[in-house]
DNA sequence: GATGTTGTAATCTTCTTGATTACAACATCA
DNA sequence: TGATGTTGTAATCAAGAAGATTACAACATC
């Protein structure tokens, strides 16, 4: 099972602000065709990174542009904006373990912790790499 | 999107066999009991583990047990075991991206890198954690 | 008001997961 | 040897998620 392909392609839609930004009006339709994903699916990831406060949106004329600074800006925030974690976590626990059984009775309690360690180690490394590390790639694999 | 039901019920599966291995036979039906997960689907997992070396399974006769010491296996190990990642990695790709635009071009060269540290901050967590810790909250809370 | 864009609902397809049924293969024991 | 209980596995089904697509209202700008 993988994490869903929204946040890759929420991270190529900051690319592409960053890169045309400057020179043109950067509307789904044109992220559609650099992502070749659809373009009422980027409006709803747009819509998602703008309720997080990371992009603005101007609305009749159109374009998206980057709300703040590259380096205050990183994977986490993307992922969470745009990976509706709503409450579950990482790991998919099987619901319904029976209650006669002991070990049922208490796998939640012996794992929980555990996978809250995995699922913050990851989500520290992700809060790690900004988006001006990401940038700095661009930049360079772009102007070559 | 989560990590499948399946490697929390494989860490499950792994605690009824320590914890009845001892007085019963430990079977996909009293796993199937134990987890309210579907036999098949047990049986599925199962062979999964087998598979990876982490437990044995009379064939006919029937009960699984486990096949190496606890504190040789670990969370990273069930991980690989019943998570398919069939060279795909955590984290999802949108497919196609333009080749004519220059971000879209090099998106996969940008990111690769990055996501791949995130994963392995992951695995190396997962890692960390042995069935021999697992147990010793396991045999805590059920003997209470 | 014409134009281009965003916001959003509704529908459809595809994929994945897990549930379920069915049955062959196998080991054990009477 | 045959009855019994179990595993291995294929086939089918249902449910949910993700993304594609169509359609159209809301909005800003000219």
């Amino acid at each position: 099972m993988q994490i869903s392909s929204r946040f890759t392609v929420a991270v190529h839609i900051f690319a592409c602000i960053h890169t045309f930004g400057g020179e043109r009006k950067v509307t789904s339709e044109f992220l559609a065709m650099s992502t070749n994903v659809n373009p009422v699916i980027i409006r709803k990831i747009l819509s998602q990174l703008k309720a997080a406060g990371l992009v603005d949106i101007a609305r009749g004329s159109g374009g998206a542009t980057i709300a703040k600074q590259l380096c205050d800006i990183n994977l986490l925030d993307i992922y969470n904006a745009v990976e509706c974690v709503g409450g579950g976590g990482l790991f998919h626990f099987h619901e319904n373990p029976s209650e006669q059984c002991p070990v049922g009775r208490n796998i939640h309690r012996v794992l929980d912790d555990k996978l809250v360690r995995v699922q913050t180690a990851m989500e520290n490394e992700l809060s790690s790499i900004t988006l001006e590390d990401v940038m700095r790639d661009v930049d360079r694999l772009v102007k070559s």
